[in-house]
DNA sequence: CTGTAAATTAAAATAATTATACAGTCATGC
DNA sequence: GCATGACTGTATAATTATTTTAATTTACAG
């Protein structure tokens, strides 16, 4: 268990309100919000905030390892306070991102190295389907 | 082997030269461009040929088919004339893009399918690192 | 407390991509 | 052959997410 402000002194960063508000949106969300979404649902208790404020503190985030952004093609970024490095998953329909947590993925990883012989350091997986909900439907 | 000019006509686009020159560059290049880097190969052999035509063609090559959209996250996509799902790594000091032809792929989708119960229709796999020319000076 | 560098903010700028409008082209029926 | 109507290619303008700017405010070390 870590802690944002110390994580964000360590870096030489200030803490403020702003940022740790950013944060606990996404730490306390399943939903791999993007940043307008973040900034709107911050607007009724900080009625000053920026969105360029929520794109720096995303950024800060991403800088000192607390937060990771996801590109799921849809044209704006998304954000998981999750920084393992795990495989997302996305509804065709329903447009919602799960993460998957899959342990074949190492496999897979020793696999490309081996192939391709680079030194990998990061990956981004995306799948994308119907989910359960919505496969009746489709 | 597949005919560009019967696979255009098949879905009732027509056959022109500039969707036919943006189709062999691609077809003729490991490089995975991207819209611009093609328009620029182009421009001496059609000067007239502008850049939303470029990305015109790309887009009915996308939808019928014949081309995949690769989005790295370096803010504009790149172009694979490959359209055999496949991952892509990337150099992150020289920034080059190489298929990664990988049978455990198939695993790895089995086991997303069954912790996910979705049903998936595509992926985006990316991973990145350095390439064996790179690493020793990395 | 107080000074100072860093952070916030609103507004303007940027960059990739897409939509619009229109002139030209082509396939088809006559 | 030729008129017609749909489609294409192009330049221009529009769009959208994100970043920069510059003035003001704030966090925090001393």
């Amino acid at each position: 268990m870590f802690d944002v402000t110390k994580k964000l002194k360590e870096h030489g960063f200030k803490v403020t309100p702003q940022r740790l508000a950013v944060y606990n949106v996404l730490k306390n969300t399943k939903e791999h919000p993007c940043a307008e979404t973040i900034y709107n649902q911050l607007l009724p208790m900080y009625p000053t905030m920026s969105l360029a404020t929520v794109y720096k503190s995303l950024e800060v985030f991403k800088n000192i390892g607390l937060v990771q952004e996801l590109d799921l093609g849809e044209g704006s970024s998304r954000y998981d306070a999750n920084t393992n490095q795990h495989p997302h998953i996305q509804c065709l329909k329903c447009g919602r991102v799960e993460d998957v947590d899959n342990g074949m993925l190492y496999d897979l990883l020793d696999g490309v190295k081996e192939k391709t012989g680079y030194d990998i350091v990061k990956q981004q997986l995306y799948f994308y389907g119907y989910c359960p909900k919505c496969k009746r439907s489709h």
